[in-house]
RNA sequence: UGGGGUGUAGCCAAGUGGUAAGGCAACGGCCUUUGGAGCCGUCAUUCCCAGGUUCGAAUCCUGGCACCCCAGCCA
């Protein structure tokens, strides 16, 4: 795929040309293992893992696990199979932040035996109070001055484990006053009796963000350390680290991380959204993680294109998610089987069609790939059809079936509605009654009659029953922010209907294999699916132009 | 009010002193046995605003304005 240009391979361009890196292009994906990977960071695969690719580098994937809180086995692994299907590779350059504890913990001791870092007996409250304010200097710890022999004890014996939680810190010794906060004087590690998802109980101190990252980077010889820009206040003290430490220096981009309409994408968020109930778990196929998007029927090449539309910059963007949509199917329109499916059926019986006879009639695949080739449907007298597709009264412009109207059924003949009957009590139309014209068969020297409308359907005899899920956006509003978010929850995001019809050739689909409905959309075999019982997700819908027509009352 | 960023169409986004790419959306039309797909066309005399430099400015300079991020021992 020809991968866009954007600042970020702009700066990789003029660091190859001035042989930088004498030659190297070496990114990282670091997630945090403490939740499901979603789109926003399905865009920071693409753009390191692409980068990578694109200037035959490498790209490693690194679990930033510095935090044993909220880290979990389970996320690292959903985060490696999601990494792997949306089509990207590490080799063996798989590596966790806590691979180098160690490592961290020696890195330490030399800026302590260099004077630029102290254990500090401040609590986290008193440190926030001697920080200062966004316009005011913080002061000085009164532990800032303790002599190396001191801090060297006092660290030792924070590893062993003498000091409960929160006791003390090893903080860097920097600059209380410096108007980028993330330079005061900031924590390099916390006393954390917690037990880590890897290393177990090895540790009880626990190295900071901002003190494993970017020697971690450094360890790994990244040339490129791309991250998302509220970090960009850390790149000094990112820089000061390595700088101080005298190691190989990688150069952190910052970029802007992706924010899609009608969704809300921070990782706190997502996890109440799972943890309050209002979605089935982390892969409800409402939630814009990656498998969600995956169950929801997205596929890889999708998410790629997506990610390559959108483009990599500085500014903050809510990108529609039409555009999302559009790009699903852009590549399922050419591949997607296509396939006959009712899902509101009314029943159609033909009056002049025999009662016995069933014919097969020819249909194709995929308009789009004739090397898909064709399959044979049955055709008998008595179908279900959409009940969209009828009106009693029908507005201007309505194309399908109403009383003594005529409309083609896709691949078969053109039929004319006769007569309507109804539930006496409801006055709900229960079925219709139509003749056929025999000498409009689908390819038939005489099919050339045109009619206005062509609509799918089943015959009522061979077609299958199946359950299909119908998902709107998971918000009502655009951009649901702030605390209330939850207030804009779309209580109608899923529909469930049990009554559909489809046709018999669906009968072997597997889950996630993808198909279109003929004029309805695209929808993906979900996971829940068994046989006999078929369950099938809409993935997107077709562009519905009878929709906006009737919409706009035009 | 300190520091760091960002402002180009409804939404993304190219553009790097030579006269505003592309995509999504929208709107017309053609075509169509999916109201799908495809095809054609329309959609910024103007780039946050105001000055200035220049033959020429979205690009350079000056001054404003708006919005985002930072006061976790989260990442």
């Amino acid at each position: 795929m020809p991968e866009r240009k954007n600042f970020i391979r702009d700066i990789i361009d003029e660091d190859l040309k001035t042989n930088k890196y004498s030659g190297r292009v070496h990114t990282r994906f670091p997630p945090e293992p403490n939740g499901y990977l979603h789109i926003g960071h399905a865009k920071s695969i693409c753009l390191n893992f692409g980068i990578a690719r694109n200037y035959k580098g490498f790209c490693n994937l690194r679990f930033d696990d510095t935090n044993p809180i909220k880290e979990e086995q389970e996320y690292v692994e959903s985060i490696q199979k999601d990494v792997r299907w949306l089509g990207f590779d590490w080799d063996d350059r798989l590596f966790y932040a806590s691979d180098y504890f160690e490592q961290l913990y020696e890195f330490a001791v030399r800026l302590i035996k260099k004077g630029k870092a102290y254990v500090c007996d401040l609590t986290a409250d008193e440190v926030r109070e001697h920080r200062g304010t966004l316009t005011e200097p913080g002061r000085d710890s009164q532990y800032r001055n303790r002599s190396i022999e001191e801090n060297l004890d006092l660290f030792e014996r924070m590893r062993k484990g003498e000091f409960p939680n929160g006791a003390r810190t090893l903080r860097a010794k920097i600059d209380m006053a410096s108007p980028n906060l993330n330079m005061r004087d900031p924590v390099m590690y916390r006393v954390l009796h917690a037990s880590h998802h890897r290393t177990g109980d090895k540790w009880c101190i626990y190295p900071t963000y901002d003190w494993a990252h970017g020697q971690s980077d450094s360890l790994e010889k990244i040339t490129h350390s791309i991250c998302t820009l509220e970090f960009a206040d850390h790149r000094p003290l990112y820089d000061w680290f390595l700088d101080e430490l005298e190691i190989y220096h990688p150069q952190q981009i910052e970029f802007a991380r992706l924010n899609l309409t009608y969704t809300v994408m921070s990782k706190r968020k997502l996890l109440q959204l799972v943890e309050e109930g209002y979605v089935g778990g982390w892969n409800d196929p409402r939630m814009p993680t990656i498998s969600g998007l995956r169950r929801r029927g997205y596929t890889p090449e999708s998410l790629r294109l997506f990610a390559d539309r959108i483009g990599v910059a500085r500014s903050e963007s809510t990108v529609d998610v039409a555009m999302l949509e559009d790009c699903l199917r852009d590549d399922l329109n050419k591949r997607a089987r296509r396939v006959m499916a009712v899902l509101r059926p009314i029943k159609v019986v033909i009056e002049n069609y025999p009662e016995q006879v069933v014919e097969d009639l020819e249909a194709v695949n995929n308009p789009e790939d004739a090397s898909m080739g064709v399959r044979k449907i049955p055709f008998s007298r008595t179908l279900y059809i959409e009940k969209d597709d009828f009106r009693e009264d029908p507005p201007k412009k309505y194309f399908r079936l109403s009383p003594g109207a005529e409309v083609r059924l896709r691949y078969a003949y053109i039929i004319k509605c006769t007569d309507v009957m109804k539930d006496e009590k409801t006055g709900e139309v229960t079925e219709l009654r139509c003749t056929y014209d025999p000498e409009t068969r689908s390819g038939s020297p005489q099919s050339s009659r045109k009619v206005k409308g062509t609509i799918h359907w089943v015959s009522a005899q061979q077609a299958i029953k199946a359950e299909v899920r119908l998902y709107d956006r998971l918000f009502n509003m655009e951009n649901p922010g702030g605390d209330n978010w939850r207030d804009f929850i779309n209580p109608k995001s899923l529909e469930v209907l049990n009554e559909c019809k489809i046709e018999g050739s669906l009968e072997k689909a597997r889950p996630e294999e993808l198909f279109q409905f003929e004029r309805l959309g695209y929808f993906s075999v979900d996971t829940d699916s068994r046989p006999g019982n078929p369950v099938f997700n809409r993935s997107v819908t077709l562009r519905d132009t009878w929709a906006k027509i009737e919409k706009t009352g035009t």
